[in-house]
DNA sequence: CTAATTGCAAACGGTTTGCATCTTT
DNA sequence: AAAGATGCAAACCGTTTGCAATTAG
């Protein structure tokens, strides 16, 4: 998991510099894990402490990260894309509840045989895979 | 699968009206299944025979068969959207190739298990999914 | 007839970009 | 210093919308 130290040393083996900006971005994303805040709420969030600061370089810094692997963009078929810090734990997939919205998070150890099949049955190497499933949550189903 | 005399039926069942480019729109899908046009591809096809049809009644029809059932959006994070008919035969994603682009489809009875774990485990009705794979395929792994 | 549909052009909204100014290293 | 990063505002671009004119039922 990236935290603050070792984003200096991700930037700079990359021949990036550590921003003030960069450091405040991360470390919102830090502490909104498991929300999938959008670059505006970032932004929103940041100009409370740093008013000066720009949308443009939220987006900026957002692709940035992705491309560092830090963050990961989250696509819920909606208006705005999400982002998240990429996490140390298992890769992880999204319940979303067409009633209520709400956004639940599962592990995906079990499509590994899938996977497995895949490379076979079309010869294709599969190097990375989304999936979302939609449908009602505990509360929202009758 | 929804071919133009469906079309005409389903329409009305639902009190829109049969008009000619509807007509023409779900032909061009039909057309050029396993394709996944975008709006502007199928706008740029149509006008080569109908000049005056409008780009904003191609996004208004896609919409409307959507809501009908008739077509599936697709989302290869890419710029556009691109669509397809809904096809009668097996639910399917796609495996979509890193280098040249080529996207494959596969179906997915073997999520069916998967899915019933997911009920059970986060107690969660799932009525649809979207799983999208990435990769090299056989032409492109070295 | 009349309610739905269309085509046009303008608006929208999230994201990107050009550029002059400031910060890192 | 030199290279990079930032903030601003303007541009972008796929999609949506208002409206007057047209068309299907």
């Amino acid at each position: 998991m990236a935290d603050l130290n070792s984003l200096k040393n991700i930037l700079a083996a990359n021949n990036y510099k550590l921003t003030s900006q960069r450091k405040q971005i991360l470390k919102v994303l830090l502490d909104s894990q498991g929300e999938h805040l959008s670059a505006e709420d970032i932004y929103e969030i940041l100009k409370e402490d740093n008013p000066g600061i720009g949308l443009a370089t939220v987006y900026r810094t957002l692709e940035l990260f992705c491309e560092l692997g830090l963050v990961q963009e989250l696509d819920f078929d909606e208006e705005r894309k999400r982002y998240e810090v990429e996490g140390e734990g298992a890769h992880h997939h999204h319940l979303i509840c067409l009633n209520c919205n709400k956004i639940i998070e599962f592990n995906d150890e079990i499509l590994e045989d899938f996977e497995q099949n895949l490379q076979q049955e079309y010869n294709f190497e599969v190097t990375e895979h989304k999936m979302k499933f939609y449908g009602y949550c505990k509360d929202c189903k009758e």
